[in-house]
DNA sequence: GGGCATGTTAGCAC
DNA sequence: TGTGCTAACATGCC
């Protein structure tokens, strides 16, 4: 399920409880660890990663790009955070420690209160880290995509000479937009996927950013997006206006969705909508 | 069974 | 150095 919106949503959930739901993760003690699949674990050993973890207490939870950032109290030590990448299909839920151990289970955290932490991800794609300074790990990506301002963005795209989708999907460029966002923000912005970024006009590179806020921000008000068997629980898949319509109508002017590959990924867009050639 | 999937990264070519 | 392609990771759904 996992790009910047769907990210957010979790960390929200985590971060203030669910109501009627999950508890808050926020203020609760980490007893023990469980690793399922020692994998996910991406700069540990198992055992170091449960020794260290042990005794922590939940101080906060954040979000940066499509990494869940959880900041760390241990008594007596230095400042730890562990962050959590879902990549395809990893979820995260509190849950009472009756039900922690599910057939995706890879990562089960114990907590005070009788509660779990659990880490499903079907796909084994995921990772967590435990780190002193997060930058080890997330140093490397760009600005968040809903941090970036415009004349960040702009000045970025000008020393660009790529195509605009795979630009989008990288994370050293700007941090969050995934499949789905890129290709309804290129939508919105009108903006063929194959545009090369250095050759935006100045009212198109606007349009570009001011597209990217809108359909993140309209996935986040809408809790993300959900479609397939990996993640119950937003709506903005109700809203795609390309993802996943090929051959249907476009919303702004009927013609018939197209699809194409750019970057290995699955790309579409309208041919009259987005045209290449200005 | 083949093709597809909301992500990332190493290796390679130009 | 920047860009982009392929394969790989591993599993499940249609």
């Amino acid at each position: 399920m996992p790009e910047l919106p769907e990210v957010e949503t979790i960390a929200r959930a985590l971060r203030e409880g669910i109501p009627g739901g999950g508890p808050s993760l926020v203020g609760r003690t980490i007893q023990s660890v469980q690793v399922l699949w020692p994998r996910e674990i991406a700069n540990l050993a198992p055992a170091e990663f449960a020794r260290r973890i042990a005794g922590a207490c939940v101080r906060s939870v954040s979000r940066y790009g499509k990494y869940l950032l959880l900041g760390l109290d241990l008594p007596g030590d230095g400042p730890l955070s562990l962050l959590i990448h879902l990549r395809m299909s990893g979820r995260l839920d509190v849950v009472p420690r009756s039900a922690a151990f599910t057939p995706h289970a890879r990562l089960v955290w114990l907590l005070d209160g009788d509660l779990a932490l659990r880490f499903d991800d079907a796909r084994k794609f995921g990772r967590v880290w435990l780190v002193g300074d997060p930058a080890e790990v997330i140093g490397s990506l760009g600005p968040d995509a809903l941090s970036v301002t415009r004349e960040q963005f702009v000045s970025r795209l000008r020393a660009r000479r790529g195509a605009l989708k795979p630009l989008l999907l990288d994370q050293t460029f700007v941090a969050g937009i995934g499949n789905i966002y890129a290709d309804e923000a290129l939508h919105l912005a009108r903006l063929h996927p194959q545009r090369i970024a250095a050759s935006l006009a100045e009212d198109e590179a606007a349009r570009l950013y001011e597209a990217i806020r809108r359909v993140l921000l309209e996935g986040i008000a809408a809790n993300g997006a959900s479609f397939d068997w990996v993640y119950p629980g937003g709506n903005f898949q109700e809203n795609f206006k390309v993802y996943g319509r090929t051959g249907r109508s476009c919303s702004a002017c009927g013609t018939p969705i197209a699809r194409i590959v750019i970057a290995q990924r699955s790309t579409h867009f309208c041919p009259t909508c987005q045209p290449l050639a200005i």
